[in-house]
DNA sequence: TTGTACGCGTTATCAC
DNA sequence: GTGATAACGCGTACAA
């Protein structure tokens, strides 16, 4: 059992509330009483209890995160971001993983609020197409991350995917490619595909260049790196000269297939991808792509959460840029690109 | 201001009692009151306080988790086993990190005492070497992750650096190796480094060969993958015709410095890393590394953490097997490896 | 300056 | 069956 106060006022001789002012640098107390008391609770290794103390205040500063998985590092830049603010104002960070079930998020998010966390942060993609109405019931702040649903009185921080996209595709462009394939990777809400396919237009129009739907690919597989890899396959029979995949996962598939089956990135295809994951910079050759920034994604998130609960102006939604991050994926369409052979 | 028993019981027109019980099943309730009690709550959105519950029942049901920081892919898959099993047993989890800091490190873990967390999990390296006394005053179970010190008392899961050091080397012995170098990479106490290096001459002592200590390269620079890049000027002058890195950052640093210097793997040199981070699979060609069961080590400690809340056996501390992954980095000496060049 | 008493939201042990 | 009442550990208004 820890020790608790009452056990120190009997040891020092006072009460349970004599020890709780000399503990808390209450002035109206005596210099001598309240030396002894801390004395006292050093020696007997008191460590005051935040359950007890977040029972009396009504708060827990506390802040409940879910996402779908922790092993997922585009995610875990956002983490961070979220806990160095949470531990600079003071607060801690419960982690709930809901695996993208939206059964067991929502459960999760009820779980978090029976332990009555301050604010809920919620960096999952499947959130509010499903139970929106239930998270009416939840009456903390709730921030959401990358939530791309059409706007439902939650607050969100999010980027711009259709900005980011159109980034990437006018690099592309402008290095003279002219026939830039999409790589879709779907297990995800389709808003997401449908925000980067947007951008990818949009480039196009810019460059006045006609956009033809076969280069739109769709390669089956389990997961984006396997989808990745049988992109290539259909890649082949587009001509394209240069390919966009949907994130760095799927980028980095491609890039492998490429590898075992002999086509020179970038000779012969030019790769973009989308997240800007550690690994972009280190896989040979590097890999340019459109960088989110997700350590800031997760402090913004964190601070409109902190915002919130200190009843500040309620902050509009958010939405940052993306950056495009040239690499060694890309150069010029060469004589001999894939789309020509 | 959530709604409480309280709230509940004035509605029903019942006592808090009564309103606790009909909520907990009670059996010692009319089916009544029950029912109307339970219809009532449901209306009025009650969500019972986890803290209040935490209170009287002076346990919390959730475990704290102290890491160096969430953006490392090695702890991220420790940290979903340890979600995982957690979860499946009632527990949340707390998580915090330390940034490598030890007195942040201690501070880290005071917070978590103070929180009451049923137990502490800490897969950060540096835990004990500083502070082992001030541990002591922490009166919950406490386990930790891959933490190589000498026998203190706490309890541990790690996993065999030697045997997987081993494993790794001897695996470039039976491939026609003979000068295999041992990349270094600092920034992490020494023991798990020398761990490594024992491994090594382990798998030299076998093949009785006799071990070159020129082979034995520390490359200065910040991060591994960095560290990884500046190995290969130092492996020039060893002759080597292949490396085992530290770990799989390392490695695929060292990779990139091969990549873009036009030095061919596996043909020119071998490489071999340390970890079996997804990554690993991913880069080209792939990585030859040693698999650390980073899920299984986090399932593991938590399991190991509920067996002691449970007064169960006491386990004794767990170490287990690394396993040789071998993919397309390594193969036989040719004839044109740097080594010869 | 210090002690007494009460509340935070629940559960549990008494009576009635 | 149900209602008082105490207890969990802490903070604090009020009384002394």
């Amino acid at each position: 059992m820890p020790v608790t106060i009452k056990d120190i006022a009997e040891v020092a001789g006072v009460t349970h509330s004599t020890v709780s002012r000399a503990l808390n640098g209450n002035p109206m107390i005596s210099e001598a009483t309240a030396k002894r008391v801390q004395r006292v609770a050093a020696e007997m290794g008191y460590v005051p209890s935040a359950v007890a103390q977040n029972l009396h205040a009504r708060r827990t500063k506390s802040i409940g995160m879910v996402l779908t998985t922790i092993a997922d590092p585009f995610l875990a830049k956002i983490v961070e971001g979220v806990e160095q603010v949470a531990r600079d104002a003071g607060y801690s960070l419960f982690l709930s993983t809901s695996y993208n079930h939206p059964d067991k998020e929502i459960n999760v998010i009820e779980t978090l609020y029976r332990r009555r966390v301050d604010a809920i942060i919620i960096a999952s993609m499947w959130v509010g197409s499903t139970y929106r109405a239930e998270l009416g019931r939840i009456k903390i702040p709730i921030v959401l991350i990358n939530h791309l649903l059409e706007d439902d009185g939650l607050h969100s921080v999010a980027v711009d995917d259709v900005q980011g996209a159109r980034l990437a595709v006018k690099h592309l462009i402008d290095l003279g490619h002219r026939r830039i394939s999409f790589v879709k990777s779907l297990d995800r809400p389709s808003i997401y595909v449908e925000n980067r396919i947007e951008g990818y237009r949009l480039a196009y129009l810019e460059a006045a260049l006609l956009m033809d739907p076969r280069l739109i690919l769709t390669p089956e597989g389990d997961g984006d790196v396997e989808r990745g890899k049988r992109a290539l396959e259909l890649l082949r029979e587009t001509k394209a000269t240069a390919a966009f995949c949907y994130n760095d996962l799927t980028a980095i598939g491609l890039m492998k297939a490429c590898h075992e089956l002999g086509v020179r990135v970038p000779k012969d295809l030019s790769i973009v991808g989308f997240d800007d994951l550690e690994i972009a910079a280190y896989v040979s050759p590097s890999l340019t792509t459109i960088h989110q920034p997700r350590l800031e994604l997760g402090q913004t998130a964190m601070r409109m959460a902190l915002a919130m609960l200190e009843e500040k102006a309620v902050m509009t939604d958010q939405t940052m840029r993306c950056q495009l991050k040239v690499r060694q994926s890309t150069a010029a369409p060469g004589e001999d690109s894939i789309g020509h052979g």
